[in-house]
DNA sequence: TATTATACTGTACATATATTCAGTATTTTT
DNA sequence: AAAAATACTGAATATATGTACAGTATAATA
């Protein structure tokens, strides 16, 4: 695919937005009026150019002939249902009481990695970083982390989310990103302690 | 939903059918090509009756104007291509230039509202609502918006994310969620002020 | 039984729309 | 340095298309 131009690009875009609204690719006119062109023929040469580019398909003499060409995953690309899972635990855990609130309809490849569950957050333990109370956490189950991974872990009974730091090879602390939370240090040899996943991504809905 | 004649389900079936092949709708020549019909009134008196029985819906005086309404749960419950729009601007809005980076395939009632376009934030001007640097805010393309809403703002060449707040007729105030920031005063008379949109959703990749 | 909905053919026309041509100017590529 | 691509305005036009009007006929409904 050969590279668009950020015009293009914002044609490409406004056919899709029509596309998604509407339920039918835009007119000629239609694109000048929702880019603010004052010719038909600004549309025009920018249709032509995607089309060269391989990136829509005109059908010739057809009003709203266009369609976009998805270059790869399209049809496969089947949605999964996840879990919305509570995270009872406030600033600092207190509770791991797991009940599904709801499900989610999602792509699978909808985060960088896929992911098996959404975590619901309460507290504020996370705030600077931009986890806010009702967010939900996208998570995949793993007890492969990283310093500086925001992972979701359980102590004892308390389920949490923080960050991950690896102290020593019997010592972890768990890093709130919020300055009015402390850190907790966990001793793995006198603490039952368990990673149950990290964070792959956030959704919040408004 | 009121029940719906063999004809009618030839003619709405045939809709979906092109659809599927070209990518937008047939026109009512198209369908009686299809289905055999001499008179575009046949047609016509078909989508008549479907838009009736609320089936379809149609835009009038334009071409192709045809849409299936989802009867919500259904098998192709297909994704859309959402578009991620780049907002250069920082902190105080800077840039306007819009470059899309990619699209995000993703359910059409994702968020509690439908949207148009993924916005990719830059700056940390609404860091203390979680709303942080290269976060996708779903956007819908509206200018009803209501004090305290989140909305993507242009002022003049500079886009930009901020609470809005109406103080008199001709008075807005875009306040930020950081007081490392100064609140917007704008005034409508002497400004180039306009709401692209509001937010209504998150979405954050780590 | 009268009325409405369904299911067509056929003609006609206003307008919605694609598309070409003529320009201007800047940027990118060769 | 020349050619091609990008990025427009503006006007003009052939045609693609929605849509109304005039009929005919049968089935469903009130």
């Amino acid at each position: 695919m050969k590279k668009i131009t950020s015009q293009q690009q914002r044609v490409l875009d406004c056919i899709q937005i029509y596309l998604n609204k509407t339920g039918f690719p835009p007119t000629r006119a239609d694109i000048c009026k929702e880019l603010g062109f004052k010719s038909p023929n600004s549309a025009e040469t920018h249709l032509r150019a995607l089309e060269k580019k391989g990136f829509i398909s005109i059908e010739s003499g057809t009003s709203r002939g266009i369609s976009i060409i998805n270059n790869d995953n399209k049809l496969t690309q089947a949605d999964n249902e996840y879990p919305v899972i509570g995270l009872v635990a406030a600033g600092s855990p207190t509770l791991a009481q797991e009940n599904i609130e709801q499900t989610i309809s999602c792509p699978n490849k909808f985060f960088d990695s896929d992911f098996d569950y959404f975590l619901k957050v309460k507290g504020l333990s996370m705030k600077d970083v931009g986890i806010m109370e009702d967010d939900l956490i996208a998570v995949k189950k793993t007890n492969e982390v990283r310093n500086g991974d925001i992972v979701i872990a359980r102590l004892e009974d308390e389920v949490t989310v923080k960050f991950f730091q690896r102290k020593s090879p019997k010592i972890v602390e768990l890093e709130p990103a919020n300055e009015d939370y402390e850190n907790i240090v966990v001793d793995l040899e006198y603490q039952d302690f368990h990673i149950e996943g990290k964070s792959v991504g956030l959704l919040r809905k408004n």
